[in-house]
DNA sequence: TTCGCCATGTAATAGGTTACATGATTGC
DNA sequence: GCAATCATGTAACCTATTACATGGCGAA
């Protein structure tokens, strides 16, 4: 049960290279910002340590190139492969959570002025429809690919979560809450 | 710019006690549990170590009780109020993420059996009922409270987005994506 | 009055983030 | 051949998480 030991950082690495196949640091970088990135990330760093630490369990494999840069190239192992699958099926599963910033400074903002409520909402509703666009290019790509079924799945719920994001920000923009304070 | 040096569970701690008066580490972690931990968590112990940051900048204060347990309680300070309501009207906000271990094991499931995937949709749209289910009855608690709008307001984008998961996982299990490999 | 749960705290460790430092490539 | 950008790596620091250890309090 190799698989309880690891972080999520950790399987998302071994995902990657399931999926895209062997890599260097800087290309798991990349697919992480085209991809799962979106709604999980972590710093470029993460990616040269978190990939030694599954060499050492057997997880992925490093070649390091012999002369010049000596890059490091990963690769994932059956055993890799293995521990991927099992945590796909296994039912251990922490809730998920938003970890929405914006969303955390309107729930304390029952104390700033209406006129910030605003501005924060039409910010974040200006972000998220940033977001709703760059996720329809990528809808776009996607559609042609037919082996980026799940891609295009997890895609597809991040796309109605911009909708209703860009939605629910505009309200609160048009119609701040106030607290009445008690009497 | 005090602001800049603190981590988002700092804001967390500074605006629970703002929100709901002074408390000991226990009482903030009910009200975590109870609101923005829905979205936001983090473990208890955190809010032993965190409490006691703010309070070497000045920005809560602490009382212990003199005899008996000792406890610790926290309040915050007109200082750490500035410094709260600087960071809501302040306009840094990096990009809010899903966090969804369900929705990382599904763009990663293009090896599993496609028993697998139906099960962990199944698995999924029974977490996000549950979770939808909670936030109803809290709704119902928070209608009856004027001084809750905010907490309102924030709510009804987590009923929401549970909504729109509840649909995707179950759209999943009916119909699970197919990986085709390309030729 | 003791058992069990709620509450409290801390220490050690693992993990994540920032910051620094430098090396290659490409376009001009 | 020089500048700009892309790419690579590491180390120090800070944060978060787990694990441990204990204390009080209420119900049987």
């Amino acid at each position: 049960m190799i698989v309880a030991s690891l972080a999520p950082s950790a399987l998302v690495v071994l995902g990657l290279l399931d999926v895209y196949g062997a890599g260097t640091p800087y290309d798991l970088k990349r697919w992480l910002d085209g991809s799962v990135g979106y709604f999980w990330s972590f710093p470029r760093a993460q990616l040269y340590v978190e990939p030694q630490r599954l060499a050492a369990l057997g997880l992925v494999e490093e070649v390091r190139e012999p002369y010049g840069r000596r890059r490091r190239c990963f690769s994932i192992t059956p055993s890799g492969r293995l521990t991927l699958r099992e945590w796909i099926g296994s039912d251990d599963s922490p809730a998920a959570e938003l970890r929405d910033p914006g969303l955390l400074k309107l729930f304390f903002a029952g104390a700033v002025d209406p006129a910030s409520v605003v501005a924060l909402a039409r910010a974040n509703a200006a972000e998220h429809a940033r977001r709703l666009t760059t996720y329809q290019g990528i809808l776009h790509d996607l559609e042609q690919d037919p082996s980026a079924a799940f891609g295009l799945a997890t895609l597809r719920l991040g796309l109605r979560h911009e909708q209703i994001a860009v939605e629910f920000w505009q309200e609160i923009a048009a119609n701040p809450p106030r607290a009445v304070s008690q009497a």
